[in-house]
DNA sequence: TAAAAAAGTTAGTTATGACTAACAAATTAA
DNA sequence: TTAATTTGTTAGTCATAACTAACTTTTTTA
């Protein structure tokens, strides 16, 4: 590691599409992750993008041939897991101190993750006794820089029968989040399948004595571990 | 009051510039504000300040009329005590709870400051249970955006023989504020002035049973209220 | 009050990071 | 295997916000 990453002065941009870059590789698990599709992650255009990764290949911290996918260096690979580690610290704090809902923290969370100062964020963490998960569920990076995935399915692949505990859950929509804590479930919650139906893929399911039924597209974004 | 206010669309600069100038008009209680002061206080060039009190003309934060001296409209000066609100309290998050010394915390409040998100503020405000002064003895304005300027007179404007109480510390200096810390000095210590030595204007003072001699320019630095 | 100094303004340049439009390369489908 | 589509690149523009250099107005002082 080289101390470059000490100095780390990132613009708010370059921080952003590392952050996007290293999640669609190692969250998403993408094969290979190409400049357009970094472009849609992010909401900008791909010309915009393609500059963006001239400049970050130029200062090391992403990997790519003309035409071909893009990587992170390990430098840039680390800068991102301290941004996931910002923002799942922040996105805690805001929760477990300042009754924000898990819908509410991660417009906050996005612009605390920016925040330069290693003495806060790792004070931050002794101050909430260094919690393992987001109020995702999501793992939290220690101060080292160690990254780990947490072990996760979607509800949607589960069969009938199948009983699971819910660990985590895409963060990605505040409708989504809303509607998840609307109907009651949180995490940990255990959740049975009842009924898969073949027709539009919805599944009824159960938890806490209640019985429902979420679409396809709810389920993809539950994520569980398998109980039975 | 607009309900622009509540937009808040302001860039970093703009707010940057919305509260040096505040700072300049009420803090330091300055009889006229011109350009090149401005950008003096910023450290930026008068071309800059210029340009930038244009825009904030524009969008009707700031008066000023061409080669006249600057003030701020209503609603500029809510932007300000707001911005100034969120410094304190993040101040005084971090030395009360994140183990920052009175030095180390003004870096990271200017960064935290920027941070748009009502409820964040007030929900920090109300976790700490509404402190009133900040580290440095500042008050702190509350949610309404009421904003009072402590009551305080420089210590190098004493004489002889008076006592006072310490205040509060111009937290303009990182070197300065660590000095004070060193000496011993911390809010609410009772100081009594012994010696004014007319040569070069030192003072000689006594607090906690120690007794120091100081500077004009530290003197200046350090405000209290009179107690004898 | 005229000259000097200070304060304020304008014009033109630079860097960052968006954008569109046009074009080139790679992949997929017919 | 050619044609169509998708993906990636380049060139040129725009806004923000800094800068220097040159110039104008105001204030100070001799």
């Amino acid at each position: 590691m080289t101390n470059k990453l000490n100095l780390n002065n990132l613009t708010k941009s370059e921080e952003d599409y590392l952050k996007a870059l290293f999640q669609l590789l190692v969250e998403d698990n993408a094969a290979k992750v190409g400049n357009n599709q970094l472009a849609d992650y992010l909401k900008v255009s791909p010309a915009s993008t393609n500059n963006m990764v001239k400049k970050l290949k130029a200062k090391e911290y992403v990997i790519s041939e003309k035409y071909g996918k893009l990587d992170l260096t390990e430098d840039g690979r680390s800068i991102a897991v301290r941004l996931i580690r910002k923002h799942r610290l922040w996105e805690t704090f805001l929760c477990n101190y300042l009754n924000f809902t898990w819908d509410e923290v991660h417009d906050v969370a996005e612009q605390l993750e920016h925040i330069k100062s290693r003495k806060l964020i790792d004070e931050l963490d002794r101050f909430m006794d260094f919690p393992k998960n987001d109020p995702h569920g999501e793992l939290i990076p220690n101060a080292n820089g160690e990254y780990a995935v947490l072990p996760k399915i979607m509800l949607s692949s589960l069969s009938e029968g199948d009983v699971c505990k819910l660990v985590a859950v895409n963060d990605g929509s505040v409708n989504f989040l809303k509607y998840v804590s609307e109907i009651g479930l949180a995490l940990s919650s255990e959740i049975k399948v009842l009924e898969v139906r073949e027709f539009d893929k919805s599944i009824r399911i159960e938890f806490n004595d209640v019985i429902e039924t979420v679409t396809r597209k709810f389920a993809d974004n539950v994520f569980v571990k398998k109980v039975v």
